[in-house]
DNA sequence: TCCTTACTGACCGAATCGGTCAATGACATT
DNA sequence: AATGTCATTGACCGATTCGGTCAGTAAGGA
């Protein structure tokens, strides 16, 4: 990988990382052409070349980037700092968000790199993006205690709704290539404003 | 496309089929591979030309295809001569999970067919899916009457909320490749059952 | 024996793809 | 002005892939 890469300006940087993110995020891995990435970022083949030596070093370098720009905006976003679970989950999903405005084909890139099944590449994806560092695992550490919510509610099942809806909108919304990360935002906050008030013990309040 | 493809047995038939459906939902119409179709079907690439005179010809088959089971298994589930919210609910995703133990990549299929952007296919795939026919714009009809419900309760969001989520619990399958229709209907109804509760005038029944 | 029909492997021309390379132009140094 | 460095390009290469064809084969029925 040549350091020229690193000098370039960032909105021109940028234009290759999301070319590539796109690319790779609409085919496999084998069939995504080098020349196709080039052609979006607005450069020619060869000189995308001159900054990665193959394909497989650009895949790679968009993995390592894609999760550490994603640790970096969690950082950013003071995730963990947050104690009320509804505040917690919404501010995940800001951060999904966020980052879409920056590279909108992130969240998709590295889905399918988890899933990714060509041999030479999936051990060092493993390596890189580890497990799969979702929601679905939260569950038990986002601090779920009985008494604040509302009686004889199934937590578990709460839990689900909540994240399979989220994933579900996100989903439709990338399908449908209808990305505005503002507007998602606040379908989002009011989501949550809604499971807040049906979920919680005092739904009387606010 | 060749008669002698309908005079097959069924099991030789409907994995042409599925061979067919998995191939062109992983990836994009034009970078699907007709030697893979077969070999996947267990058939020679010149049996496949032989069954269909090109790979239009197949795509578009396919397309039909899915379309006509889909709507005959809507009619079989009696989807319709249900009154109650949750049921209709209920029943459309059991629709979709029952054509997923002949047809595993189907709806993914569909899903794929609807947002193809190749040219000389565009035309003739919305003459023959036309309207994505979710359930997003079911909303309305289907009999939303605000008396059965919790007081204060935001039917749009109730809608959206069960919309969204069983999209997402579906896709997530689906990505995983951890396609159990038996387990699906057995969660759905779960689901289902705690919406029902959740969402009702009277949660102290049942 | 002859005809039809289901089916195959070998083959073809065209396109695509990863990657290379010689050349060019801009710019700084001497 | 001459030299050197470096970003950038288009033309090119060999290998592979892909859609599609075709001659041929094997099976069965007339």
């Amino acid at each position: 990988m040549n350091d020229s890469f690193f000098q370039l300006p960032d909105n021109k940087r940028n234009k290759i990382i999301n070319a590539g993110f796109r690319v790779f995020s609409q085919y496999t891995y084998k069939k995504s052409p080098m020349s196709e990435i080039a052609a979006e970022a607005g450069i020619s083949k060869s000189l995308l070349f001159y900054y990665f030596k193959n394909k497989k070093e650009l895949y790679l370098y968009l993995c390592r980037y894609s999760v550490e720009v994603t640790q970096q905006a969690m950082i950013e976003q003071n995730c963990y700092d947050n104690e009320d679970f509804f505040d917690v989950f919404l501010s995940g999903l800001k951060v999904k968000v966020q980052l879409m405005k920056s590279y909108p084909e992130l969240s998709v890139f590295q889905l399918k790199a988890y899933y990714e099944k060509d041999k030479e590449l999936r051990p060092e994806i493993n390596r890189l993006i580890g497990q799969y560092s979702g929601f679905e695992n939260q569950a038990d550490s986002l601090g779920l205690k009985k008494e604040k919510f509302a009686d004889g509610l199934d937590l578990e099942m709460m839990y689900k709704d909540m994240y399979y809806a989220s994933e579900g909108y996100l989903w439709e919304k990338l399908q449908n290539n209808d990305i505005d990360p503002d507007k998602m935002e606040k379908d989002f906050v009011r989501m949550i404003g809604f499971w807040r008030k049906l979920y919680s013990r005092n739904n009387n309040e606010e």
